[in-house]
RNA sequence: GCACCCAUAGCUCAGCUGGAUAGAGCGCUGCCCUCCGAAGGCAGAGGUCACAGGUUCGAAUCCUGUUGGGUGCGCCA
């Protein structure tokens, strides 16, 4: 419960007692109501637009209305005044011991200060990565890793419970090339001389330690084979080998799934027949032909019969076939049922998707819908691509040679925390910028740094205040902190509000721009003791003081980690 | 041709689901260090929120249209 919630609350009962007293109509929609700091914060601590939501449902005047209520707020503990403004604001300016409290209440709280309750009982799906199996994971996987597990510990820490989950396309055509590459590898760790990897196959020098595992454990018993004999065998061992790659790539990023779905599985256990069968009982396949795409040249189109999903019944351009004209499923065929199973598990889905699967969206949201009758929210969040930059300049990446930037090169070059926070100062839906330079660079305009440089100066001043004989022992006397002081409390005391309008909006970025501000507001404080020695947080001989303010920052402190925890970056000691 | 995303200060971007005088960093201008809190600090200038309508007490935010940019468009995954 924050002050914000309590508040709210207040509102809520004044509301209930003007229904009770016939100075408002009962049943009207409160949801708008809100209680936040105000813009200015001359205004006071609090402002809520009750008056003004209202005025019109209830047939009355904003002001007016205000005028009712305001007196109430007025009365309540703590609230020192509550006055009428603008065009029917009530901004209520409380006691500034409240701020003190809050300060307290983070204490108290710890680690815990900033969870909410909004996701109780709710269990959330978010499917992240799900990169194809043919390799490394490369920096183009890298963003949209990040924003998913970001997002997922801000719905955990919101009160969700959270299944991380990874999507193995294992079943499609390119892992029949991929465990061809390996076999190629197979030959060569045979001692064959393979020569250049032909066009079409994966090149990558990756592959050669699968190739000669398989050469170690099997011999040349596969040598003279004939690739019905051999495939399966080969796609499996190298699906599970560029898995494990994978999944050593993301633990270099901290991130890690709870559930690895495998396609082939969902395949093998009929689930897009079930799906299918479902679909067709409620009349929702046809077999049709789709029009030629205009706009885009393509000779070899020749109209087909395929058996297609009405997409266009949920909004979607046209409809989808969910087999290819040889009758095996398209990759929407097994998603879709891959979805169904998802659903039965969570009340809600999220999938965290490349930009350049834009077009796919309408189809698997129309077939969600289908398939489980709208009870299962589901929402797909595109992550834009990301550019990456060296001394202002696009580095170059060509996937046909192999040669493009993995994963673990750039964290190995700036580290995790900085590829995390980096990936989130941006909405997820806005194209971004990734410059080698920059991100490393220790300075006001780099969030990153900013952010843990203030972590780091206030554990550093608790360093020294303990060096000095200064240990925080009992209640220190709040009373002390003066007026720029407890705005910042008030800053910190938004850190609640922030996390669940930022789990309901799903846009873990917010956290990032919060911390920015919040250490911006810290180091501003702390800047003071440049001119002044006296306002600095150590303050030789006044410990009182000192505690006081030691209170103070170690309350920031405690939600710049809580902050950083969500985005899944360390909250450093000292900066290197 | 169609769909989706985007358009906010010179530049890079926020803007808390419709609130009060639209914010930050960089850049620019002006001040501020003879040592241990200058890997800077303080202040200032800078906006027709692409454009035109609409809804609303109130719009950068919602709706429609226009312009301009990105992405994608049957059996690729």
């Amino acid at each position: 419960m924050t002050l914000y919630t309590r508040f709210a609350d207040h509102i809520g009962a004044i509301l209930d007692r003007l229904e009770q007293a016939g100075d408002l109509p009962a049943g009207l929609d409160r949801s708008h109501v809100s209680v936040e700091p105000p813009r200015d914060p001359a205004y006071g601590d609090l402002a809520t637009n009750a008056a003004m939501v209202l005025a019109k449902p209830a047939g009355k005047n904003p002001r007016e209305l205000a005028m009712l209520i305001a007196p109430k707020l007025a009365r309540l503990d703590g609230v020192t005044d509550a006055e009428v403004a603008g065009p029917g604001f009530i901004n209520v300016r409380l006691d500034q011991d409240a701020w003190r409290e809050e300060l307290r209440t983070i204490a108290a709280e710890g680690c815990r200060y900033g969870r909410s309750d909004i996701g109780a009982d709710k269990t959330v799906n978010i499917e992240y990565v799900s990169a194809n199996p043919t390799g490394p994971m490369h920096i183009g996987h890298c963003r949209g890793a990040v924003v998913g597990d970001a997002l997922a510990n801000l719905l955990e820490y919101a009160g969700h419970e959270v299944i991380r989950e990874y999507y193995v396309n294992d079943a499609g055509a390119q892992v029949d090339i991929l465990a061809r590459s390996v076999y190629l590898r197979y030959r060569e760790a045979l001692g064959e001389d393979i020569g250049e990897i032909p066009e079409g196959l994966y090149p990558g020098d990756y592959l050669k330690p699968v190739g000669q595992a398989l050469a170690e454990e099997f011999g040349d018993s596969h040598l003279n084979e004939h690739e019905m004999v051999w495939l399966r065998l080969f796609r499996q061992r190298a699906v599970d080998a560029m898995m494990d790659l994978i999944r050593a790539d993301l633990a270099l990023l901290g991130i890690h799934h709870d559930v690895f779905a495998s396609e082939a599985e969902v395949v093998a256990a009929g689930h897009p027949e079930a799906a299918e069968a479902k679909l067709r009982h409620d009349g929702l396949i046809y077999e049709g032909v789709l029009e030629k795409p205009k706009g885009k040249a393509d000779e070899d189109w020749e109209p087909v019969e395929l058996p297609l999903f009405r997409s266009t019944e949920f909004g979607d351009d046209q409809d989808r076939p969910i087999r290819k004209s040889d009758g095996s499923r398209t990759y929407f065929g097994n998603d879709l049922a891959y979805h169904y199973q998802k659903a039965r598990n969570a009340d809600a889905l999220i999938d965290i998707w490349g930009a350049d699967h834009s077009g796919t969206v309408k189809r698997i949201k129309a077939a969600v819908e289908a398939l489980t009758g709208g009870e299962t929210a589901f929402d797909v969040k595109l992550v834009q691509m990301v550019q990456l930059l060296r001394n202002g300049e696009p580095v170059k990446m060509s996937k046909r040679s192999g040669n493009f930037v993995t994963l673990a090169d750039v964290v190995g070059e700036v580290g995790k925390d900085v590829v995390r926070f980096s990936m989130l100062t941006r909405k997820a839906d806005a194209q971004m910028d990734f410059d080698f330079a920059k991100v490393v660079e220790a300075s006001r305009d780099n969030p990153v740094f900013y952010v843990q440089y203030a972590h780091a100066r206030i554990r550093s001043v608790h360093r020294k205040a303990a060096a000095e004989g200064i240990e925080p022992h009992g209640e220190a006397d709040l009373s002390l902190l003066d007026a720029e002081e407890l705005a910042l409390v008030k800053l910190g005391a938004q850190f609640p509000r922030m996390v669940e309008a930022a789990a309901l909006a799903r846009e873990p970025h917010r956290i990032a721009f919060y911390l920015g501000d919040l250490a911006a507001a810290f180091h501003a404080l702390w800047n003071r003791g440049n001119d002044d020695p006296e306002k600095r947080l150590l303050v030789v001989n006044n410990a009182p003081l000192t505690m006081a303010r030691l209170a103070l920052a170690s309350g920031i402190g405690q939600i710049i980690r809580n902050g950083l925890s969500i985005m899944g970056v360390e909250a450093v000691e000292e900066l290197e």
